[in-house]
RNA sequence: GGCGCGGUAGCCAAGUGGUAAGGCCGAGCUCUGCAAAAGCUCUAUGCGACGGUUCGAUUCCGUCCCGCGCCUCCA
């Protein structure tokens, strides 16, 4: 079985494989702007890649995958925010870097091999800019920006099949940014911003004077740097369809006058509770939003693969006790299994729907369907190796209840004696005062915990 | 207005031209004094509506209704 992964390009599903002689699969994943904790919708799309990291592992070999994620870490929103809070642009995108990777390690995602950032790659960025410029598909305006000049790389709008859209609406498309007067067209986009007030001392020297690079440019420049002119996976939401991953397919393929990807994906947006996300809806949440209700990080990662990655989802507080559930069922089976002796194949099924264009649903429908059939014939080894490629990790939830105060505890161990005792009817007056307090005794074999009462 | 996606049980969600995976919830049962945990069983004559193609459609086609996303720097 090989991994077929739908094209955003082509539209069609196809096998992934490495186009170049040393069999290395190249694999480029549009990364966080890092200016405030990502979301779980961004996670979403985090965690999709990481599946699909940990498949192409699979089939290819750990050593012939290069997966690349680069953080933006200069925009308007990073400058924004670096303004709004009066501290240098580095320390605030240090610092949410920093988020990110814990949050990215908490849901189990594989780091990537190469994590570049924007500002690390501002030379890299402007010898595309000045190579387009010389080729003829950028030109200069008179406040030093640069931009790309859509009309001269015919092929635009291929992958977002824009210019159908375009003509056919023809004047509707309306240009609202903010830069719209210095541009010759209202599709051309800036390769190169030039300094403004609102950017402060956040500047880099250029050919076009002091400014800082165009959004889009990045990826390019950092692609081609790390992975060379040519990509196998270009990946990120839908949302970077157009007009970013447009734009990245003019820039590349004008300045470097070869194919920059052979294959596109993109995971659709997770909706919360009907909508898109937005602070002013109220329904934005981050993995610490949710931790402060009670539920765990793996639990996330589950609900989000719960749903197919190319498919809006929509998620509710209601999923993560289901995943919680879920994750418990998981381990508990598990434990029943022996180490090995297994039959190997016994969850080809699972495998076998994660290569199916990432139907990471189907994958656990699958796995559940073979779970519920018993343990017979199945292995630790067989059921952990499936395991790791959807990430999901089946460690217990911390044991609760260790902060129980000094009266319930007080509680506890009266009616531990009385049941010790025999005296049942005291025991249970007793498990009766403990639900008052809150609290809510669990018998186990050679003693008891206590946990704050659910619901 | 354009482009794209979706409407499957209380909730979430796969899937197929041949008669509906799975998870959660709920119900019943088993087992533990009780409770919890765990295990077992059950839960859509039905897949937005109406037409059409077909021996047969939830699955293909058409129309309609509803929802969602994108349309210049949002994963």
């Amino acid at each position: 079985m090989a991994l077929r992964l739908f094209d955003s390009l082509t539209r069609e599903i196809r096998e992934l494989k490495p186009s170049q002689g040393d069999g290395v699969l190249r694999f480029y994943n549009c990364g966080p702007t890092v200016y405030a904790a990502a979301h779980i919708g961004n996670f979403r799309t985090f965690v999709v890649n990481d599946v699909i990291r940990r498949l192409l592992d699979r089939q290819f070999g750990a050593s012939h995958v290069l997966h690349v994620r680069n953080l933006t870490d200069v925009d308007d929103k990073t400058i924004r925010r670096s303004r709004e809070e009066g501290r240098p642009l580095q320390e605030v995108t240090r610092h949410w870097t920093s988020k990110f990777h814990s949050d990215c390690a908490a849901l189990n995602c594989l780091p990537p091999h190469v994590e570049p950032t924007a500002t690390g790659h501002i030379e890299e960025q402007i010898g595309m800019i000045a190579a387009l410029e010389r080729r003829g598909h950028a030109y200069r305006t008179d406040d030093g920006s640069v931009y790309f000049k859509v009309s001269s790389f015919p092929e635009y709008g291929s992958l977002s099949r824009v210019k159908e859209r375009e003509l056919k609406t023809g004047s509707a498309l309306k240009t609202a940014s903010a830069d719209a007067d210095e541009k010759e067209d209202g599709s051309d986009f800036a390769l190169w911003k030039a300094h403004k007030a609102d950017d402060g001392d956040v500047f880099w020297p250029s050919p076009w004077g002091q400014g800082r690079p165009g959004w889009h440019i990045e990826c390019s420049a950092m692609s081609k740097k790390h992975l060379g002119p040519t990509i196998d996976l270009h990946t990120g939401g839908v949302d970077l369809l157009f007009p970013h991953h447009e734009n990245e397919i003019a820039q590349s393929q004008c300045c470097n006058g070869q194919l920059f990807s052979h294959h596109w994906y993109h995971s659709e947006h997770l909706l919360v509770d009907g909508k898109k996300m937005s602070k002013s809806l109220g329904n934005l949440y981050t993995l610490d939003d949710l931790a402060a209700k009670g539920f765990r990080p793996m639990a996330v990662r589950y609900a989000l693969l719960a749903g197919h990655p190319r498919k809006q989802l929509n998620f509710t507080l209601e999923a993560l006790p289901a995943a919680e559930k879920a994750l418990t069922t998981l381990r508990t089976f598990r434990d029943t299994l022996p180490a090995t002796g297994g039959d190997p194949t016994a969850l080809a099924s699972v495998i076998a729907a994660l290569d199916d264009d990432l139907n990471t649903p189907g994958a656990l429908g699958a796995l559940f369907t073979r779970i519920n059939q018993g343990p017979a014939g199945l292995d630790r080894a067989t059921f952990d190796e499936t395991i790791h490629l959807l990430g999901l990790v089946l460690t217990a939830p911390p044991a609760a209840g260790q902060d129980a105060p000094p009266h319930v505890q007080e509680l506890a161990a009266q009616r531990w004696a009385a049941k010790q005792a025999r005296d049942f009817k005291a025991a249970d007056l007793l498990r009766a005062s403990l639900l008052e307090t809150g609290w809510t005794m669990l018998d186990r074999k050679d003693g008891y915990t206590l946990e704050r009462t659910k619901r």
